[in-house]
DNA sequence: TTTAGGG
DNA sequence: CCCTAAA
């Protein structure tokens, strides 16, 4: 375990040597300066990183060893000693020098390229193929995926000259600014293909991150290091029929006429490419065919590709306003407030939502009853398809009745934690009748799903922390849930999954049966 | 109706 | 949050 943590500290050390991925900033004038910068960042987080070593492990003997360790972690980058030595390499000194000034990266040997890999990328390769080294350098130094896999001389992190004077057919359509990375990053771009490439080898712009992505696990790349993909989920969730929608989706997709709008000859032209070509729709063809289309993920063949977006009728109960609403602008939704209530912290938590009510739950006509919801929704599903076929327009998508978003106070938070340790994960409609009788806009499906987003919280936030590296852009408008209820929220979740699911009365004897406020339980 | 799980 | 299958 510390040795896992340790190289997660290397690994974002190393991270903050590469030049950063989404920068769009190309580097030009002073890459010493930019080294030096990169160096001190990356002291300051190993600095912290240090220290919160020390203080998550004062329980454990071998602390002033890992303290040790990552004091060592902490010096400055520039002391090249500190290269790491992770995939277990003798020489151990990276050669910068590779980076700076003028490199004609065909004059150099394998060798070296690979040394150049490794002080750009901060990680050991074994690949021979000097092609590939060559592309990979180039790319981690530019920044770009557009670069040619020889005779380019690189200077200052830009490529600065083509010594062979083949051009490249494909990449005229790819804008070549230096912005270029950001426009990029969700594209899959097709590198130019000489070289022997074959055509559908594509290389995803954030392959660099992309352990750290679930969704792009399996995008095929074939001139890409051999790399092992990790198949992991192995827990025995319960297995689902493919739904109706999606279903009908499919079959949509396959005989072409479901819908007689969408048999416009381009569309259907960009639909066969994807069946003809399942593995990865470029989304430059379909721009190319004069029209842009939006395209959602999909799974085909179990390979993650771009399908054209249906748009498709909504099943769900239509909002009560539909008519009038239907002659607005379809995206106008009244934000303004909700906003203000997520902000709400836990101080009206006791009398539940009385006041609020009112205003913002116009369908709800009895108040305060547990089945609402249900009836709510079946009379209004019962209704719905006339006010379709009068409608007739199934363009519209959204302004369909949602039910109004209200964020989880962290006091809704802690009861729902404390009643899954009273009553056990799975109990959601004991614990709503118990903890939630007054708060009759949740639901226990919303319970169950808070539950969930909270586990999910904790394996993502959690570790995270311990890294000190912060996981993901901050919104200021989120408030985050307190360390100490994401540890109780795991420990409850590992006690009971590992309990056989049973519910196993929960020995954290709570004082009274209330909520025992912020407490991160003594242990771990 | 409730729960589980995908979207 | 929504939707739907299964229990």
């Amino acid at each position: 375990m510390h040795i896992i943590a340790q190289e997660n500290r290397l690994q974002s050390m190393d991270d903050s040597l590469s030049p950063p991925s989404k920068c769009s900033v190309v580097h030009v004038q002073q890459p010493d300066k930019f080294l030096t910068e990169q160096g001190d960042n990356s002291i300051a987080q190993q600095n912290n990183a240090s220290t919160e070593t020390t203080k998550s492990t004062v329980l454990n003997d071998s602390c002033n060893a890992e303290k040790d360790k990552a004091d060592a972690c902490s010096r400055p980058v520039d002391d090249t000693s500190t290269e790491p030595s992770v995939s277990g390499v003798n020489s151990s000194v990276p050669d910068f020098s590779i980076l700076r000034g003028e490199v004609r990266l065909d004059d150099l040997t394998i060798r070296e390229l690979q040394e150049a890999f490794r002080a750009i990328f901060g990680r050991q390769t074994t690949v021979k193929d000097k092609i590939w080294l060559k592309r990979r350098i180039t790319m981690g130094l530019t920044n770009s995926c557009d670069v040619p896999s020889s005779g380019c001389v690189v200077k200052d992190y830009k490529i600065v000259g083509r010594d062979s004077n083949k051009d490249m057919p494909n990449t005229g359509e790819i804008p070549k600014i230096g912005l270029q990375a950001t426009s990029l990053v969700r594209d899959q771009v097709i590198l130019p293909g000489n070289e022997g490439d074959s055509p559908s080898s594509y290389y995803y712009h954030s392959e660099d991150q992309q352990g750290s992505s679930k969704r792009f696990k399996r995008v095929p790349i074939h001139n890409e290091e051999p790399q092992v993909i990790l198949a992991e989920q192995s827990t025995n969730k319960r297995i689902r029929k493919p739904t109706k929608r999606y279903i009908e989706e499919l079959s949509d997709i396959e005989t072409h006429d479901s819908t007689g709008k969408l048999s416009s000859p381009a569309k259907r032209t960009a639909r066969d490419e994807v069946l003809l070509k399942p593995r990865v729709v470029h989304f430059h063809e379909v721009e190319s065919l004069g029209t842009t289309y939006p395209t959602r993920k999909d799974t085909l063949g179990g390979f993650s590709v771009h399908v054209p977006y249906v748009s498709r009728t909504r099943r769900g109960r239509p909002r009560k306003d539909f008519i009038t609403f239907v002659d607005k602008e379809p995206f106008v939704e009244h934000n303004g407030v909700q906003t203000a209530n997520g902000m709400m912290l836990a101080k009206e938590c006791e009398e539940g939502n009385h006041v609020r009510k009112a205003s913002e739950v116009p369908l709800t006509v009895n108040s305060g009853r547990g089945h609402i919801e249900a009836v709510d929704r079946k009379r209004v599903q019962n209704l719905q398809p006339n006010v379709y076929n009068a409608a007739s327009k199934p363009k519209i998508k959204r302004g369909l009745t949602r039910k109004h978003h209200r964020a989880w106070t962290l006091c809704e938070v802690m009861k729902l934690v404390d009643g899954v340790a009273r009553f056990g994960a799975g109990k959601w409609s004991e614990i709503r009748k118990l903890s939630f009788s007054s708060y009759s806009y949740r639901t226990s499906v919303d319970l169950k799903d808070k539950w969930r987003n909270l586990i999910r919280a904790t394996q993502t936030q959690l570790p995270a922390q311990k890294d000190g590296v912060c996981p993901r852009k901050i919104n200021p408008s989120i408030i985050p849930i307190p360390p100490s209820i994401l540890l109780r929220v795991k420990e409850l979740n590992e006690l009971q999954s590992q309990g056989g699911g049973f519910t196993a009365p929960v020995k954290f004897s709570r004082q009274n049966g209330k909520v025992v406020q912020e407490k991160g339980s003594g242990f771990l």
